[in-house]
RNA sequence: UGACCCAUGGUGUAAUGGUAACACUACUGAUUUUGGUUCAGUCAUUUAUGGUUCGAAUCCAUAUGGGUCAACCA
């Protein structure tokens, strides 16, 4: 039962092209400069350039665009990887367009002997005065005639060393009076006597985007050359070098890039969020990374979910962060293990339970038949959640209150006969008394209750830390807003609880299980737990219909 | 005062000249040993004005609104 699920528009060109026989099979690739991690939006161009050739015959390259060396490091190049493969995609060839860096000066050189490319010795400030406005054109640099033989003798000292950086650059010779600024005589080689992170020093001239980008796609045969809206006006270069250079006619198509509100995506900004110790690092729970979601708890499933379901297309947008977090539900209800940890403790004394203790069973995931139960200690002495009782509850409470019933999770119904307070008059502990045939699973009491709680018995929790975040800016667009974005970081994005008190299976906690804390929310160990330090992230919280009744009075 | 891209519920995306739909959100209600899940339902949409057409969200024109372009970044 395939439901027809329409197509976006690349997929429509796409399926023009295999039909009217332009292609066999198609070639994408995902081209992330190595300077920094990925995070939600490359994961949006990663599943369309990856999901594309998983649909249609082809394949994916990962290439590196690295021809900046100043910036590129190969940290990045590592966290890339491990971050493509995370998300569950494999790459057929993984390039660098430093690999490509031979051909690209021999296409340079063909440029300067067709006459298409000069060295320019003009400083960055004399050209950005020359380069003109959008709306003035620009005028034609005193090196732009110099001959051939001449061009080529400069150009092979650029790269021989001879000269300094920013001294001279080559130019493409195109049309500093064009309307698209882009091809106003665009840069296609600057000096840099920079380290690179693959090539070393063999280099001290590197390409530009614009003439590694397409040049690289082209090599590789990419058919269908995916990127974002702001690459539009590059479109023009792209074309126009591949046709003089006549080489592999890859195309180019952009959509527009995924936003997603109370958060930022740009690696220049995160970047300043993980120099400036805003976060903790670029993988902090509370970044938008890959890495930062990874470790928040998020299942590469969830992320394909979200990419699937926002889709792809050409307007601008800001995605409701609370779809995201929609997915990320969706999957965790249906693989997280349930379990019983509570946050701010309430001690309950159960005054007419005799025995010492006892085990009890309750289901690992109710939405899982054949997830099997786990054993949970029951003894007099209880710890409850200090928000499930109230002295005097409004209407429509269901929890514990002064003669009010509540059933333990799992265990048995309780009824609250008496509240004992501190010398301050608050309360120190609440005791009840149990209905012993009203046992989980053997009820025999007759008894219907509107609440349950979870729960933890004293003697037997274990201590852990619990991470709580929220979302990591105030205001949903903080690129938009007056001054620093900086300005808008919401102060009370990261609350650390360092005791809270959890049932004793979630000792053998591992880094790869998801698990419900009953009533509050995903939680997934975080890499910081040591053996006797649990340490849990919140990923995400369940729906909370009291809380917002509550916020509606 | 240029060129280019874009405009469909609160959000995201469909409808490819023929009944404006799907998902999320919000709101009701039912079920529930998680105030979770699940189920049923409700609210809500074509930027504007002309034109072409039997028929326009779709094609054309103009306007309006938003975005992009003047890094030796990608």
């Amino acid at each position: 039962m395939s439901e027809e699920r329409s197509l976006n528009f690349l997929e429509e060109i796409i399926e023009e092209d295999l039909k009217n026989g332009k292609y066999k099979s198609i070639v994408t690739r995902f081209p992330p400069e190595p300077n920094g991690y990925l995070h939600i939006g490359h994961a949006s161009s990663i599943c369309l350039n990856f999901g594309l050739t998983q649909k249609y015959p082809g394949y994916t390259n990962l290439r590196f665009d690295d021809t900046n060396p100043v910036t590129e490091e190969t940290e990045y190049v590592e966290s890339i990887k491990e971050d493509v493969k995370w998300l569950g995609f494999e790459w057929k060839h993984e390039r660098f367009a430093s690999d490509y860096f031979d051909t690209l000066y021999e296409y340079a050189l063909k440029l300067i002997d067709k006459g298409l490319a000069y060295v320019d010795d003009s400083t960055a400030e004399e050209m950005a005065v020359m380069k003109g406005s959008p709306t003035e054109p620009g005028k034609d640099s005193i090196y732009r005639d110099r001959t051939i033989a001449e061009n080529r003798d400069l150009f092979v000292r650029m790269k021989n060393g001879e000269y300094p950086d920013g001294s001279r650059t080559l130019r493409a010779k195109i049309d500093m009076a064009h309307i698209n600024m882009l091809m106003r005589d665009p840069i296609l080689y600057r000096i840099k006597h920079a380290h690179h992170h693959r090539t070393g020093d063999k280099w001290c001239i590197y390409p530009m985007y614009d003439f590694a980008h397409g040049q690289s796609d082209s090599i590789e045969e990419i058919t269908h050359s995916i990127c974002t809206l702001e690459f539009v006006p590059h479109r023009e270069l792209y074309d126009w070098l591949i046709e003089k250079l006549e080489i592999y006619p890859s195309r180019q198509y952009e959509f527009a890039r995924r936003n997603i509100n109370y958060t930022v995506t740009s690696k220049r900004k995160l970047l300043q969020l993980v120099n400036e110790n805003h976060v903790t690092g670029w993988d902090d729970p509370r970044m938008p990374t890959i890495s930062g979601l990874r470790r928040r708890g998020y299942t590469p499933d969830s992320i394909r979910e979200f990419c699937d379901r926002i889709g792809v297309a050409k307007r601008e947008n800001m995605v409701d962060v609370g779809l995201l977090e929609f997915c990320v539900r969706e999957h965790l209800n249906r693989i997280a293990l349930r379990r019983m940890v509570v946050f701010d403790p309430l001690k309950v004394v159960i005054t007419n339970y005799t025995g010492e203790e006892e085990i009890l069973h309750s289901e690992n995931n109710p939405e899982d038949e054949k997830g099997g139960t786990r054993e949970i200690p029951f003894s007099a002495e209880l710890y409850i959640e200090k928000e499930d009782f109230m002295e005097n509850p409004p209407k429509k409470y269901f929890r514990l209150a002064p003669g009010q019933m509540v059933r333990l999770k799992s265990a048995y119904i309780i009824k609250c006969d008496e509240v004992i307070k501190d010398a301050a008059g608050t309360i120190a502990e609440v005791r009840c008394t149990y209905i012993p045939e009203s046992k989980s699973g053997s009820d025999t009491s007759g008894i219907n209750v509107k609440g349950t709680l979870h729960w933890v018995s004293v003697k037997h929790a274990i201590n852990a830390e619990v991470r709580l975040y929220d979302r990591l800016f105030k205001v949903e667009d903080p690129t938009d807003e007056e001054g620093d974005f900086k300005e808008y970081l919401n102060p009370g994005s990261l609350e650390i609880l360092s005791t809270a008190y959890a049932e004793p299976v979630l000792k053998n906690a591992t880094l790869e299980e998801r698990y419900q804390f009953i009533r509050k929310g995903y939680f997934v160990l975080d890499k910081e737990s040591a053996p006797g330090k649990l340490v849990f992230n919140k990923t995400v919280g369940l729906k909370d219909a009291w809380a917002k009744e509550v916020k509606k009075s």
